[in-house]
DNA sequence: TATGAAAGAACCTGGCC
DNA sequence: GGCCAGGTTCTTTCATA
């Protein structure tokens, strides 16, 4: 489906406050409340739009820790017998395949390092893992609320 | 700040719904529309909520791929230097330093591999940048909404 | 200190042009 | 896409425990 200039700013403005009121939006995109609204229905009805969810302070939850996790597997096993038993671990906030010498690469949220390494351990304990390499996470740089509205700028860098 | 069961059901909430009314949430956790607002309003100033978004297909905006890259720095580089330097790179849209032999682990978006090789050129260009080592996400297995409402389940498992 | 109830203002939503 | 009207939600105030 086809996102023009507008679709985009919405998306930007919902980006920066899901909870801003479709008038707000309409003044900032330069469109009614209605016309706004109208496209927001559209938006999530294509699926561009998944849904609204709160930003939050994990540490203020007690979630102070995180780490990225490189899982190396048995030789055949698949992206999706991957995700089903990772998916078992709560603390998997975020997981892909990668290319390079890894199989997957996992991000994992927990509330100490006494944490990271338990969950490490059931982790390991996967039958289709053959080994982990793990980094801890010192200190965060940037985490963007996903900054998707600067397409230009970005693909004419 | 102490956060009681009827505020982490409140976040879960609004980790699920952003848009979701104070009725509904009160209904959900057991409380009036106002005494929800009241807590929203609290968890807000506290900085426990720092905001609400849109959850977007990143595909839907013509990100169709993303990447991990380690950054390699110089003896003496600080977090700081290297969070204000790749700020200036909107393709980051996550970045921390961590342990284990890189520095830095950076997630990018980007159009296509062309873009994810640009990016890393321009990222390999900053002067305290010594070597880079990327992998290319074949497949995203998980990609939660900070289900950081589960804290009980994960720290007992 | 925190809650529920209530009222006016603001907002959403759908029909119509 | 804009405008409008009826229904809903927000927000504040007040009384209460």
């Amino acid at each position: 489906m086809e996102l023009d200039r507008l679709d985009r700013d919405i998306i930007g403005a919902l980006i920066e406050d899901a909870r801003a009121t479709y008038a707000e939006i309409g003044q900032r995109v330069g469109l009614s409340a209605s016309a706004v609204k109208r496209r927001v229905d559209r938006l999530r009805e294509t699926g561009a739009i998944t849904g609204f969810t709160a930003r939050v302070q994990p540490a203020a939850l007690g979630w102070t820790t995180e780490a990225y996790v490189e899982l190396f597997c048995a030789g055949k096993t698949s992206p999706a017998e991957i995700g089903v038993a990772i998916a078992r671990h709560p603390e998997v906030v975020s997981a892909c395949t990668i290319t390079g010498e890894a199989d997957a690469l996992l991000h994992i949220r927990a509330t100490d390092v006494r944490h990271v390494e338990r969950v490490i351990e059931r982790l390991a304990a996967e039958p289709f893992v053959v080994r982990t390499k793990s980094s801890v996470v010192l200190s965060r740089l940037i985490d963007a609320p996903p900054a998707l509205a600067r397409n230009e700028s970005a693909s004419s860098a």
